[in-house]
DNA sequence: CAAGTAGTTTAGAACCATTTTAAAGTAAAA
DNA sequence: TTTTACTTTAAAATGGTTCTAAACTACTTG
């Protein structure tokens, strides 16, 4: 299993468990999944790993550079007065958000919409790290 | 208290603690806010409210369009094998989320980012909603 | 190779934001 | 005024995620 090597030189042990979720995870294909898919996924494939061990191991492929997380704003609902429609900026230190007016950002190229359906609003964060 | 009015406008029924709510929020002041901070509020106005009532007071007025929920991708954490940077579509009814090359989106315009920070990363949304 | 040590896995408990339950209370309608 | 529908509430339930602490395993050093 080359995956052995591709967790070696991501500086992570290749346990077991990493291995298996390599394997799974690391062919090539891209796709988006919940730590619950994973463990589905493990299961079917033969294998049995606790939930927490899936979240570990997420982490550490994260951490390394072999997968991402989705950007989500917060853990928590936010509420805003703000009923216009418009952006944020989000600083990633402190989850705290402030608005951009619409007429702040100009897009001037979007992707083709999926057939079926509908751009039903779109939405820009710009996300802020201190400059220092 | 004209806020009275503004609920009934609203389609509302202006309970006694729908309105200690509006009177907090709808002061024309824009801010964002969770359920908790707005609970503090309420007690520091020397009012007292259950926090289901905080959570379907909220409820209620996102969806007469009185205040905005701020967009988040998801309740659970979503993964991503693809770790080039991307953005996004998502499908509003599913949750599903379909990758978007970063040279299929152009933004010409940017706000100034503010003192001190330094954008650390763009992410756009693009939501879809069923077209029929 | 043996023994030590540092990192990993695990079941189950804990956590925490949010929703549900079901009973008591209140606003509006008849 | 009585009824009906909606609302509030404390407390329990839910569900995703993290923590705990004990058992285990990969790697290092002698």
């Amino acid at each position: 299993m080359d995956n052995k090597i591709k967790l070696r030189n991501a500086g992570l042990r290749p346990t077991k468990q990493r291995i298996i979720i390599a394997d799974i995870l690391l062919n090539g294909f891209n796709r988006h999944f919940t730590a619950e898919n994973l463990q589905n996924e493990i299961s079917i494939s033969g294998n049995k790993m606790s939930i927490a061990t899936v979240y570990n191991c997420l982490k550490k492929f994260k951490n390394a550079g072999l997968i991402k997380q989705v950007e989500s704003y917060t853990d928590t609902a936010i509420f805003d007065t703000n009923n216009v429609s418009h952006h944020h900026f989000l600083n990633e230190e402190t989850g705290e958000l402030i608005d951009i007016d619409n007429n702040e950002i100009n897009l001037i190229k979007l992707p083709d919409i999926p057939k079926g359906f509908i751009n039903s609003g779109v939405d820009v964060i710009i996300k802020l790290k201190k400059n220092n």
